[in-house]
DNA sequence: ACGTCCTTGTGAACGTTCGCACAAAGTGAG
DNA sequence: CTCACTTTGTGCGAACGTTCACAAGGACGT
């Protein structure tokens, strides 16, 4: 998945000016702390303890603090880290202090869901066109925009400087329209239909597959219980009475 | 294989009596091993080597061997893996051989999603239930099921022997459906709210978080771009350095 | 039977991530 | 000013994950 073209021999460190060596475990904790801060931004607290914001992201407080000194000394000693301050530099080093937009491909239940989801639009990104090949969906209004054919994808793209493409349609369809958005440009997509794509090594893409998480959690269900579903086989402990 | 002597303290790994502990990176790339495996079973692949499937799957060959060491010798030297056969052995390690009812809390956008999704139940994963708290949904038909109130929730639970909750539902309600579905003993939850939901240690939970995929993609683009959009350029200075 | 070719399974090296424990640095009371 | 207290930032060892490289094992042609 990753591809760091890295000279061979040397850590993710410190690099020109400001560190932008960052490691992928701590990137992708970013966005979990910047939600907790938001919440705490919201209550009006004005600054919060690496042990408290650690709790609220569910993670160890010494990783928190290892995670933030990747992106410089934001704290203050014998009290904790700002909140604003912490919110504008997390998001500066994520990138979402700029608007990002987005092209949806596929409308069906979840590329509707997509549009819809708030958290897109609150963190910098925008949804600049949904496409879907189906021309009964073409012309729908979802999330308040209109469904254009897919055919329209280099044109969006190219138009509206669309750096990132969100894949939702069926299986099938989903590779064919991951090469038109390599071909024309997109360099990151992310991708929700339950295939492993193929692309370049310089196309960035991250995968969501709903079943696939629930397929962990089964695992580690009949693993704990020896396979037995645990609510018909006993809702108390294993050494409690029989 | 010699079993590791594990000090006291938390187990990461899954402790059994029996002498299979199999990492949690492992875990996580079995169901995308078992996709690429379904497709080459529809096409009437009889074997496939290491080298083949791991390269539709997206991952080095060795790591798949490895991977597939861990729930046994299941291939055949000078050959490869026996498609069906793998198939199988995948399937019951995951616990797919056997049928898990899943309850979905939330019926908006991203719920329904869920309940069309047709990976879940190909896989042994049963809807039991379509839970919401909105009067205006409970009674709607989603994918062929009725909408039933989230007061249910405890009854459907009991009843159907639910034993993986999907949490589907706005962010200031996940919380006390996560609390209301640990109270009745589920112990698995996937969490698709963008919070950070507390719950006993025993309690296993996953997060799906559309946002912070993208969150994560902006990073790595900003990072190669030097903060500028690559199609749009010239609009916003990166701040300066203190 | 025997040698050659192919592929698995795995030991070992390497890189990454985690978390403890503590020094450094700041706050505030007296 | 000094001292006690709080909390950050980080060195370090251990745990974990990935990849290389190759011995072991099996298939197949001659």
């Amino acid at each position: 998945m990753t591809s760091s073209n890295r000279p061979a021999g040397e850590v993710p460190r410190v690099r020109a000016g400001r560190d932008r060596g960052i490691p992928d475990a701590t990137v992708a904790r970013l966005p979990v702390y910047l939600r907790a801060l938001m919440t705490l931004s919201e209550r009006g607290t004005p600054t919060v303890s690496s042990e408290d914001l650690a709790s609220a992201a569910g993670v160890n407080s010494a990783k928190l603090r290892k995670d933030l000194s990747h992106l410089g000394s934001y704290g203050t000693r014998g009290v904790g880290y700002d909140v604003q301050y912490l919110i504008y530099q997390i998001s500066r080093e994520l990138g979402l202090t700029q608007d990002w937009p987005v092209v949806i491909v596929g409308t069906g239940n979840l590329g509707r869901a997509l549009a819809d989801y708030g958290g897109f639009v609150s963190r910098g990104f925008r949804v600049a066109a949904l496409l879907d090949a189906d021309p009964a969906k073409v012309g729908q209004q979802v999330a308040g925009m209109t469904v254009q054919h897919v055919d329209k994808l280099e044109a969006v793209v190219q138009e509206s400087g669309v750096a990132i493409g969100v894949i939702a349609t069926p299986a099938p369809a989903a590779q064919e329209v991951c090469d038109r958005l390599v071909a024309v440009g997109v360099r990151s997509i992310l991708n929700f239909a339950p295939v492993v794509l193929q692309a370049p090594d310089e196309v960035r893409i991250r995968k969501v597959d709903l079943s696939i998480e629930l397929q962990i959690l089964a695992f580690h269900i009949q693993r704990a219980t020896g396979g037995q579903l645990p609510a018909l086989a006993g809702e108390q402990e294993p050494e409690g009475a029989t």
